[in-house]
DNA sequence: AACTATTTATAAGA
DNA sequence: TTCTTATAAATAGTT
């Protein structure tokens, strides 16, 4: 639609791209406005020049539009692996914790403190294997000396 | 462009409204793509009808379209938010496993096992400790007894 | 940035 | 829906 009839390739001369590109630019956002208008639909319309410029039009919220769009695509699922991902590490974090906090109790009782929750079998088996840990201790004592 | 002249406004008859975006849709999706190619630009393209149908246009991968939109828009934020988040408990969840690993060896070594990688005064170190345990343990003993 | 000859898109009709 | 076609609109090449 113009003084030539042009075939649908690259426009290797810079300025006629780049005046090309701002006249279809303007002519694809109105024709995306009339659009969303008569036909009461949504448009989100994004364009980057191939200078990476950045244009965009949308009927209503860009954000609103792409969020539709990815509710519908399998972004959405991405989203909620995202989301997974957190509750798995936070799940991770939760039993690590909970494993040091035994551990943490049980080296308190190997070195005699907090005995007060202990039973006297409790603390029998305890001294037993306090009494095993030094005999490998002063063998071991033996062998470095 | 056609036999009248019409004003942009909502189409009220629902049949010529979903015509009009049918021809339109195409004619939109055809601007969109030409503008891409014509001029090197990335486009992406996002309708939907007054019934929610989604139609989309995209001259490479509407994901990345989305994504550098959403790098020059604040959207990008949250993005990197989401990712920090995963990143902070991942390496909370690395403190911890070094953690439970530090607590395990010295665990091992209050109950005598692996004691080849300690030096002399070590070993005469964690002696000393765990006689001062079994004396706590002997004390709680005739308590609880 | 304006102009304008043409091409293209499309509104209305079939 | 699809095709046809008269007409409006977009735009290629020019200034």
């Amino acid at each position: 639609m113009g003084r030539g009839k042009i075939v649908i390739r690259k426009i290797e001369n810079l300025t006629n791209r780049q005046v090309t590109f701002s006249k279809r630019r303007k002519g694809l956002k109105k024709k995306a406005q009339e659009l969303s208008i008569l036909c009461d639909a949504q448009v989100g319309l994004i364009l980057f020049s191939a200078t990476h410029k950045l244009y965009h039009f949308a009927s209503s919220s860009m954000e609103s539009i792409i969020d539709c769009y990815n509710k519908l695509t399998k972004d959405h699922h991405r989203a909620i692996d995202t989301t997974l991902n957190v509750k798995f590490w936070q799940r991770e974090v939760a039993s690590l914790r909970q494993q040091l906090q035994h551990l943490n109790d049980s080296q308190r009782q190997l070195m005699g403190q907090e005995l007060s929750g202990l039973e006297f079998t409790e603390l029998q088996h305890l001294e037993s294997q306090l009494e095993m840990s030094l005999k490998s201790i002063r063998t071991r004592k033996v062998l470095v000396f």
